[in-house]
DNA sequence: TGGCTTTATCCCACTATTTCCCACTTTCCT
DNA sequence: AGGAAAGTGGGAAATAGTGGGATAAAGCCA
């Protein structure tokens, strides 16, 4: 019951990208096709059918107000997360703040990440995907508990 | 039912500001077009609809007076806050001292923050975006702990 | 106190943007 | 190879944004 898989893609002149046909009718069913869209720390976006994200945006509204770094996620995450439909040819408007935020233009990339989806710019991406490979291969970063004990 | 989303928007020469269509409706049922303005900490501008205002303002009259830090808070959003109403053209005049104080001219942003929005000069909002990116990268970890086990 | 000046509010009209829908091209499956 | 489904592009109508002007209100000075 999860999203899975790697698509290239390309955004129209508009700013519109068609959702690969495969997971139209799962969107169909969970979310009527309306879907949130937000910004992720990495600069790209993120895609999440519309319950699921009002699970995650009632445990962010109630992170303490005082707490700056507690503000700054709700300024980007709730801030950029805006609702959008997919059309009836099957694809979704992603606004321009959006877009600007992710370096989107012509060709973009969209994974599958369980309960969401991934979009990233092709460059970006190809860039990102580098730069991951090679950390883990020289393992130098410190993981938290909770990868530590990751099993794959 | 929560505002959410980003939005660039223009003062006009009288310092009036369009509220995006897709949130007059709501408005309009909420609070029947009756908002508050105030000041934040961040030297944004926050925009309640006055039903959850008022929620707000009793918790804050109901603070310890003799406590420094909630004097200063109760001056602040209490004595800024300013009641006004969206015009039949969607737009909410903002009054001169608020304006000042946010540092807005003619480029704002505005973001929905679930029960409320905030109001951004644009150059402060790209700022304060930027900081939020380099707290991020510089993985500054003294995160409370509902951050530390915050799951995307 | 009356009239004049200044400020604020309301309303109308133009421009830009968005959204919706239709049609063509391409690809994949039978 | 033919048909169907998916991807792509573009155009037109409706809607939202913006600016300006007119009317009403309020303050001020004579």
């Amino acid at each position: 019951m999860s999203f899975r898989g790697i698509n290239n893609l390309t955004l129209d002149t508009k700013g519109r990208m068609a959702m690969p046909s495969r997971y139209r009718e799962r969107l169909q069913e969970i979310c009527g096709g309306r879907v949130v869209i937000t910004v992720d720390q990495d600069h790209c976006l993120l895609v999440y059918p519309l319950p699921e994200w009002e699970i995650i945006e009632n445990k962010l509204v109630n992170l303490p107000s005082l707490n700056k770094q507690a503000r700054l996620l709700q300024r980007l995450l709730i801030g950029y997360a805006t609702e959008c439909e997919i059309d009836s040819q099957g694809r979704v408007l992603l606004p321009p703040m959006l877009r600007e935020f992710a370096g989107l233009n012509k060709k973009a990339v969209l994974i599958g990440q369980g309960k969401k989806f991934e979009i990233w710019d092709e460059d970006a991406w190809t860039e990102s995907q580098g730069e991951w490979v090679e950390s883990v291969k020289n393992g130098d970063d410190d993981l938290p508990a909770a990868l530590e004990e990751l099993s794959l």
